[in-house]
DNA sequence: GTCTATATCTGGATAGAC
DNA sequence: GTCTATCCAGATATAGAC
């Protein structure tokens, strides 16, 4: 469509009164950036569309140029949220080996994905509850997630290797603590343990609780080491 | 100060427009319960100073008379958050019999208590979070709780009932975990679990994780069941 | 003590120039 | 595409009458 007749390409519209922060990046995308960055620090609501933009390197209004709002910034952050965790769950599903092993594998890999993330995932949560319209979607996947985790541990006890728990609880009490985790390490522990001894930490005690010989764990992972 | 010197008392100052909800109780604590049961269920900053004064029969601007500001009606609630659990706890350090057993009736005690509360601990960590010096005292006794919780598992790994785990680590994360379940009992699950099982459960899983003979729990509690 | 009325402030979102 | 200017809504907090 007649928009790049000439090399080097016509810049369109005004320029921008500051330079992009990190170069010449696709404003989208810086702005999903220091959006994360913000929110990680400050919470979603106590961060504003102005200081998103000054982020940016732009005026607040001109974020409306390429979000339509302040929550659709906020959704395309989000969606990555389940994806990483589900994937997690899925790869541990389709492999091979003790469930306890597996088990073992998907809280660690969880809890340094959640920690890994620009913002806390419990923000997240209190958003989605007050507009479930707006995250029906996310709320989906979610419940995907629980499913799958629900199935591994289904898999344990029908095995023999995990006792006869409630899995449906097991699991939901296993990624709560899994978030739970990721929020006391994000907040105030940063200096005092890396998220490796942290995720390794909840992964032992949550499984061993579940297991009908928990001594055998040690055993089951001396590979991980 | 001659304030009383007729009976009936003379009412002070202008009639209400409509009579208080739950007959003439005192107002400061007719707000408090107001607000807590809306922070519960929209969350802190989900809900308006004219929200709190309709659910307590004034007019919002009569809210001010009582207290000087929002954060102020949040205050007299926090009161009770960091000192039930610490009761808990302390109660538990003094008392005698095996620490696995006292262990896990902290837990359920613990998860029972949040979730009676009126609003979620999560909303009460973020605002705080936000406002640290106006929740300095706060965030004071909350490390009281998690050195109280680390005495009790210090003295567990010295008989050698838990596993010589970091105690430090172990109390953040077993707190955590109590957080984290009221959490999703709150927003999802009231009609599945009750709070009792719910509770058993995560003290369950939890004690177990840390235990050197996990099999021996079952005999412990069987006083409890 | 509680009311009505209003000041003030903040933040999301839009209009139109460049 | 980005800017400046502005609107608008919602919320905290204050002033002064009753």
């Amino acid at each position: 469509m007649g928009t790049s007749r000439h090399s080097p390409p016509r810049r369109r519209g005004r320029p921008r009164s500051r330079p992009s922060p990190g170069g010449p990046d696709d404003p989208r995308a810086g702005i999903v950036a220091a959006a994360g960055a913000l929110f990680a620090a400050h919470g979603i609501d106590g961060v504003t569309m102005a200081q998103i933009a000054e982020a940016s390197g732009l005026q607040q209004s001109s974020i409306y140029y390429w979000f339509k709002s302040k929550s659709d910034v906020l959704g395309s952050i989000l969606d990555q949220v389940n994806r990483v965790p589900l994937e997690i769950v899925e790869a541990a599903r389709r492999s091979e080996g003790p469930v306890p092993r597996r088990l073992h594998r998907v809280v660690v890999q969880d809890v340094l994905a959640l920690s890994g993330f620009p913002f806390d995932i419990n923000e997240i949560h209190r958003l989605a509850a007050r507009e479930p319209d707006s995250f029906a979607g996310y709320w989906e996947e979610r419940t995907r997630l629980d499913e799958e985790v629900e199935a591994l541990l289904e898999e344990g006890v029908r095995s023999g290797e995990l006792r006869p728990v409630d899995t449906r609880l097991a699991a939901r009490t296993l990624l709560a603590a899994d978030e739970a985790t990721q929020h006391w390490f994000r907040t105030d522990a940063r200096g005092d343990y890396t998220a490796e001894v942290v995720a390794r930490y909840v992964a032992d005690v949550g499984v061993r609780g579940l297991m009908v010989d928990p001594a055998a764990l040690d055993v089951l992972l001396v590979a991980d080491a």
